[in-house]
DNA sequence: TAACACTATGTAATAATATAACATTTAGAA
DNA sequence: TTCTAAATGTTATATTATTACATAGTGTTA
């Protein structure tokens, strides 16, 4: 795991980190607010970190939540197809591992026969 | 269709019918530029109506987007599991009617055994 | 009818999320 | 070294969404 962002710019790693240590989702503005001390001050500098990280797949935007999670698995690549459980007790996420699931929706065509190399899936309960 | 939305408050209705004529999922600001002439000042007005408008299930909201589209489900339902498919070069998107992939999604179940009743799910492509 | 509860509305202010524009620096490849 | 692509720094601003508080309508029921 040590070679895991070696790869990653400073404000990245910064960012990874902190994402990667929280319990929870992170907020854009609350990831700049925890990285203020390590130089980082503006927003852009946090958005264009996390766009990074998204692009590599290191972490993921949970879109009805706006905040963003590590992704929780362990050979982390590029990343397009993406499934959370979301608790609407406790806001507890969950990055959801089934391959089944995936094969079902990457092999999964609408009605006029497309189908898609690139999904988000969020469940609710 | 006369019935689809009698118990609609004017706003409801206002915000409803223009949602429900766009070809395009429609974001709070543009739909508050375009109800302006009808009295709703404020975006308050419009998100109000749109909270209801999802709670009820005729529209919903399309969450990497931030923009909101009609139900195309003509019998439009509390419609707690959603499906869509969304062009990443025009933005075009449509509401995905499959039932097999709807009861696929309900009765899935993750490794805790837990299974969700509610769900969102968007296709890019 | 009157009293009540519930839903919806109006308005102002502000919070939270995200991007545009421009200048500079760094890291790696040729 | 020179070049290029990626990353950074900074200011300003755009976009999305909510808080707080006052008022009005709608339906129920006593």
């Amino acid at each position: 795991m040590v070679e895991k962002h070696l790869n990653l710019s400073k404000n990245q790693k910064i960012i990874f980190d902190l994402i990667d240590k929280s319990p929870e989702p992170m907020k854009a503005y609350s990831i700049l607010f925890n990285v203020q001390k390590k130089g980082i001050k503006a927003p852009l500098q946090v958005y264009r970190a996390l766009d990074k990280l998204v692009e590599i797949g290191k972490i993921h935007k949970i879109e009805s939540r706006n905040a963003f999670i590590a992704c929780q698995n362990s050979s982390c690549q590029i990343s397009k197809t993406t499934a959370f459980s979301i608790c609407e007790s406790c806001e507890k996420v969950t990055e959801i591992k089934d391959n089944k699931l995936a094969k079902y929706l990457t092999n999964f065509s609408d009605n006029t026969g497309m189908n898609y190399k690139k999904y988000n899936l969020e469940f609710f309960g």
